[in-house]
DNA sequence: TGAGATCTCTGCAACGATGCAGACATCATG
DNA sequence: CATGATGTCTGCATCGTTGCAGAGATCTCA
């Protein structure tokens, strides 16, 4: 089990520990006919160096850790791909580990015996840990937020603007001449700042449309999952005066409304006009194509691994909002064929 | 960014360094009043375990790795979901990566730089590399394969039958009266081993009906995602006889070879009955929803951690083919509202 | 009272690698 | 030829932790 170390192909080479290590780093000059020699040991005896040793002579891992609530939430493996490639691009490998949205989940990452202690950085979307609870556990290593709004300058932060990625959703709605605009995926309550986030955008569109905001019409939601949004979707329909389009906080929660929909007989988007957040993939081929508000995930995940292997190299500016862009994809479930 | 170690704890609470790994482990008797002492200068330092080092000297780091093809593919990601669970009830963590299907990347995992070094043991999704090559590189690590079917014992192999699979599904088919049954994804050269066998399963379960292949029902495809599976669907609509039904490699050809047919005007099931293989969520929430043949991914996962962990543990059995059970689930796409 | 058992606690060595300082040989230069 | 510069190579210390053996102190019981 246990492979050859250095001191085993030292000693099958008959030279220092250290010359074996200058030859596989390539660090310090060695003649060529030693480097032969050890080369040949080398070989002989398959070394491969012991990354854990290294790393605690270094001092860091090369491995940051991204933590998010569910990886089978095509958001987040989508995310998660884009991450692990732009990490890679830095010689960084990816540790993904998913919290179930579990606060103590969480929280476990920021206690005495977490693996934290094992990576250079972390990537964290957090769900009900707030960014009081993560400054007053003063951790070890630099961290980035994904996705959460956060209003103290504590930590680096990246996501969209919601406000304005909800008011555009709710505004390409209202231009295609409807006036009883659901939402979907509200979230009153203390962890849910991003959904209450895209309420204010749904609010401020309904505003500048001249229109007063229907209570009845804007629907809580646990999570953002297909399940709920095909319920929530259902008690809208059974209120007297259903909604003519619905403005969904995610895409998971849209094509969960949309199966209702269908399911009801209603058309899309001639009856009921839908509209998601995200741009899974998977809106592009539902039945109909969903219409979304695109966030910028390569960029999501390039600025967040380049912000964190800045603070891990000692060379981050202060602690930011990120703003990526994002866009309106119009398909099926809001222009028809 | 450095904490303080056993050393600063050791000198502020005025004890040796090994007293105070052992408050911190619990392993030997430590008196009471001690034991608070070094609990105090623990809290002030704020003090925690440097995992790297105490990985080098136990010589295990509780990781293991997961390697799949693409992580935003739905399967892979709630296969993922699984093993991260089954991994974390044994204490482990699971670093993903994904190899793009890239046999450079794939090999990579082999070269001498892997940092394969620093997980106790493998699961491996591979795409292009053959058994015969991992076992020619000797690795250091257990590993455990998933999905591809490996026919010389040199592995651990975890999957589900997929000739019977291919043969259920097709079948199921077959019983409901359809004759020109087409088939999506076969892949008849060297690294498309399960597609393979799916075809194979295909071709008994219509000997079995008494009935010949029709070769130009039988549509390869490079990858398994919904383009393709739209386009392949698209050419068997092109067909003098199209086909009256489609058994799909996987869940994300089906989507794609169904939102081809809902543009074609054609009615699923009723003109042309769509199932395939995975059982991803997005399948029940489709329209129509989708009939799958649904691997144990729990299962599948669970059995792979543990033998991968008993393998790590030196407890394990010679290499084996551990086949998982998986059921049909009919929904819509072939059963009709 | 004293020998041995028991309980706490400690120091040293080691995991496998790298940083550093220096030993030794070779070479160029005045 | 002496001197210093240069080029190779080596040994020691160290990263932060844990295994091991043993030192003292305390206790037990004849």
């Amino acid at each position: 089990m246990a492979g050859p170390t250095l001191r085993d192909v030292a000693k099958r080479a008959n030279v220092s520990i250290r010359t074996v290590s200058n030859v596989v780093n390539g660090y310090a000059p060695v003649s060529a006919e030693l480097r032969a020699r050890v080369q040949v040991a080398l070989d002989e005896l398959d070394y491969r160096p012991n990354l854990i040793a290294r790393n605690l002579k270094q001092g860091r891992t090369g491995m940051i850790a991204l933590v998010v609530p569910e990886l089978d939430v095509p958001y987040f493996a989508e995310l998660a791909r884009e991450v692990i490639t732009a990490a890679r691009a830095h010689g960084y490998v990816v540790m993904v580990d998913q919290t179930d949205g579990d606060g103590e989940r969480e929280r476990e990452l920021l206690g005495r015996d977490s693996r934290a202690t094992m990576f250079d950085g972390l990537l964290l979307s957090p769900l009900t840990v707030s960014a009081e609870e993560l400054r007053a556990r003063g951790n070890r290593i630099p961290i980035v937020l994904l996705g959460e709004h956060i209003f103290n300058g504590s930590f680096h932060h990246v996501a969209i603007d919601n406000v304005a990625a909800a008011r555009d959703a709710t505004a390409h709605l209202l231009g295609l001449g409807r006036r009883r605009v659901a939402a979907i995926g509200d979230q009153p309550y203390a962890t849910g700042e991003t959904a209450q986030l895209r309420t204010a955008g749904y609010r401020q569109a309904l505003a500048r449309a001249g229109l007063e905001a229907d209570e009845r019409l804007i629907v809580s939601t646990r999570h953002f999952h297909r399940r709920l949004g095909a319920e929530a979707m259902e008690s809208l329909l059974a209120l007297p005066e259903p909604p003519d389009a619905v403005f969904c906080y995610n895409d998971l929660l849209a094509l969960g409304a949309m199966r209702t929909l269908t399911r009801a007989g209603r058309r899309i988007p001639d009856d009921v006009a839908v509209v998601g957040i995200d741009d899974i993939e998977e809106g592009q081929y539902s039945t109909p194509s969903l219409t979304t508000v695109a966030p910028d995930k390569g960029e999501i995940a390039r600025r967040a691994v380049d912000t964190l292997l800045e603070s891990i190299n000692g060379s981050a500016a202060a602690p930011a909002e990120i703003v990526v862009p994002h866009r309106l994809i119009v398909r099926e479930s809001t222009a028809g064929e």
